[in-house]
RNA sequence: CGCGGGGUGGAGCAGUCUGGUAGCUCGUUGGGCUCAUAACCCAAAGGUCGGUGGUUCAAAUCCACCCCCCGCAACCA
């Protein structure tokens, strides 16, 4: 009987464009895959988009689309991407989808009707700037930014967390490895034990989402929107939840770190609410880092997937990814390591072997797989191949079970070193000068041994790196490599006098200009210096992993109000009131790195100022001293003093402010215009 | 005392839970082989395992304190 396998991305949001994180995660998933579909597994894989939310409305706006428009154009990104790539999901869904929207208010009043929902006439601190609700008493400023807070009355849905803690407490205690791996695991627990409470699950603040049933000024919270997928596109909640019945729950969901709460906490708990099955685990990977470019002063250098695509093809990512990466943890991305490892591994390691041996096959028995000699001509070294090899295969399967998979990788690699020993110690090539019949029967033995590892190899690797090894299986002559049960995997299997096809190098060695004409790809394909504006956040170099599927919690500033082609007029220029001033007073805020608080003289008063320069100036150099602030700023608090302007300095990315400052003597109080 | 992750030969890491001759990959150097994609095989050099103190017959590993690095968060209006 077949089990059934189901295997889930997470839904990428597309206010990012595809990169190579959103590509790491949905690699595993399809290697995962992969291998269930060669075990026989009734396996089903989904990946697809988060659209909805108001990040989305808002980059729409900024780049003058409907967001239908914008999302349909990110989606289908994506969508060309891994059909480039041959990643073999099969299904794709869209949070735009009518399909998904009708199933997700299905399950909305589901909970509802289950008592899990209630209307609260929320009375609470409005933070209009951030334009969420934030947890903090009447007239004190949002802890997220400082600013004051409104006190709003609205009415929103909620949803009652709070009465999930035990039951997910309990979860986590039953199942250790529900949540993998253990660190993540640990984080959740101690972040449900530190109390859970209602969650909002409705929005009345934008509109691009899906409408609460009944109740069409709001919009379900994005992320009950988006964690829904993972059944709607399988038709819960539909007139043919065929698929539902069949596949759910999920087996795996695989997921970034920066979105383990989502999935350990909020989803099983709208699960529980639902009465619906849980999903039977959750894996956490870690993010991809990227190795600071020497010469290159460009920053927030997300690699794209297209660049390495192009230089070394799939498979060598697929490789790299899922050997080098310890998986859960972080790991490090470099085309240098990239390059590092595909000339190790892929061409000098599998792809020589590949190569020699078939070579030898070729020219030593005229292209037929020879019979190995069970008798005269057979020696301990060659069953000892045979032992390594089964319990190779047996490891492989242990460690590629556990999410594994450089370890797994490196196990099964290990036999294309023994391989290679092996060879080099039996000297086919001395046995061919020979005609013999002891020789003869000794070499057939030593390619039979060759080529038959070489199988083995090629098989376990053919979940990671399914084209190239494809072509190895086509070259040993055994066909079409999909169609072999990974199940029955055995020493002994190639079967004699097997027709070997065309040798050609599967792995060409790459040498250094493909490092230099990656990177070059990388600069030119980026997008010139400012980052489009779509994209705002992205700061620090270290991109993490795909993330971005954050809550819209509108970190985002507003889109300023610009012209077509981004200029401002000078009214708005004018209202920006920029003056010169002299610092009185300077002093270290205490329990900040980066702060120094200023007294500023402008003329007609004395301003206090907090300014993120300490890193920069000490505190002593500063009084007397001459500087532009802008003057008419919204105050706000920092570090629990109010800052009333701003101090201008030049911010070169990743460096150090600079003070806007003047070669002539200027008055105090002069208005920069 | 914010949270977390780290500090092991030139680089990247394993080993730490379950103390007992410090290991892997890459790189370097020398040698071998020639079937193979200048590939493959063998050998060598290279580490006071961040520091100090403690427990122990024995510490990379356990305990205490300290130093340094990296994320995140808090503060760069």
């Amino acid at each position: 009987m077949t089990k059934k396998f189901y295997i889930t991305t997470p839904i990428y949001y597309v206010n990012a464009r595809p990169h190579i994180g959103h590509a790491y995660t949905t690699i595993a998933c399809d290697t995962i895959a992969r291998r269930h579909r060669m075990l026989g597994d009734d396996t089903y894989f989904l990946t697809g988009t988060d659209e909805h939310g108001q990040k989305i409305e808002r980059a729409a706006a900024a780049a003058g689309k409907t967001p239908q428009q914008f999302a349909d154009e990110v989606s289908g990104e994506f969508r060309a991407l891994w059909k480039r790539m041959g990643l073999t999901n099969d299904d794709f869904i869209r949070t735009t989808d009518e399909r998904h929207k009708t199933s997700v208010q299905v399950l909305f009043q589901q909970l509802s009707d289950r008592g899990y929902i209630y209307k609260g006439s929320y009375t609470g601190q409005y933070c209009v700037s951030d334009e969420m609700y934030v947890d903090v008493p009447p007239g004190a400023p949002c802890p997220e930014c400082g600013r004051i807070t409104e006190t709003v009355q609205e009415e929103n849905y909620f949803f009652k967390l709070s009465a999930f803690a035990d039951k997910l407490l309990k979860l986590y205690a039953d199942q250790p490895e529900w949540i993998r791996p253990e660190t993540r695991r640990n984080e959740v627990i101690s972040f449900v034990k530190g109390g859970l409470k209602d969650l909002s699950i409705s929005r009345s603040t934008f509109s691009w989402g899906i409408p609460v049933p009944g109740d069409p000024r709001h919009v379900i919270y994005v992320w009950l929107d988006a964690l829904a997928n993972y059944i709607t596109a399988l038709g819960y909640g539909s007139a043919d939840s065929t698929k539902y019945e069949k596949y759910w729950p999920a087996d795996v969901q695989m997921i970034g770190k920066e979105i383990v709460r989502f999935h350990c906490v909020y989803w099983p708990a709208f699960l529980m609410a639902a009465g619906l099955p849980l999903p039977k685990g959750i894996m956490a990977h870690g993010w991809l880092l990227f190795e600071e470019n020497k010469m290159s002063k460009s920053r927030g250098n997300i690699v794209r997937t297209e660049t390495i695509l192009d230089v070394l093809g799939g498979d060598a990512l697929r490789y790299f990814l899922l050997r080098e990466v310890v998986f859960g943890a972080d790991g490090s991305f470099s085309f240098d390591a990239l390059v590092q490892r595909y000339n190790s591994d892929l061409a000098n390691g599998l792809g020589n072997l590949a190569s020699r041996t078939l070579t030898m096959i070729n020219r030593y028995f005229r292209g037929e797989v020879p019979y190995p000699s069970l008798t005269a001509a057979r020696r301990p070294a060659d069953d000892a191949i045979a032992e390594i090899a089964r319990d190779i295969i047996a490891d492989y399967n242990v460690l590629f079970d556990q999410f594994q998979f450089s370890k797994a990788l490196e196990v099964a690699w290990g036999l294309v070193a023994s391989i290679d020993k092996y060879i080099v110690e039996n000297e086919p090539w001395a046995l061919g000068e020979k005609q013999d019949e002891d020789s003869r029967a000794r070499l057939a033995t030593v390619l039979y041994t060759s080529a038959e590892a070489l199988r083995i190899v090629t098989a376990l690797a053919h979940p990671v790196i399914p084209d190239s090894t494809a072509r190895i299986w086509t070259q040993l002559g055994l066909g079409d490599i999909r169609k072999f049960d990974l199940t029955t995997l055995k020493w002994g299997q190639l079967q004699l006098g097997t027709k070997i096809g065309d040798v050609q190098p599967v792995f060409p060695r790459a040498d250094k200009s493909a490092v230099e004409r990656m990177q070059t790809m990388e600069e030119q394909g980026r997008p010139a210096t400012t980052p489009a504006p779509e994209c705002p956040p992205e700061t620090t170099a270290p991109a993490p992993g795909f993330t971005e599927t954050a809550e819209p919690k509108a970190a985002a500033p507003k889109a300023p109000a610009t012209t077509a082609d981004g200029k401002i007029s000078i009214d708005d220029f004018v209202k920006v009131e920029l003056r010169v001033g002299v610092v009185k007073v300077a002093e270290k805020v205490k329990n900040a790195d980066k702060l120094l608080r200023l007294e500023v003289d402008i003329g007609t008063e004395v301003r206090q100022i907090v300014a993120g320069i300490a890193e920069a100036y000490a505190p002593e150099t500063l009084v007397g001293r001459k500087v532009v602030i802008v003057a008419n700023l919204a105050p706000r608090k920092l570090r629990g003093l109010e800052s009333n302007g701003m101090i201008v300095a030049a911010s070169p990315e990743g460096g150090q402010p600079v003070l806007a400052s003047f070669l002539e003597d200027v008055p105090v109080g002069a208005r920069l215009k």
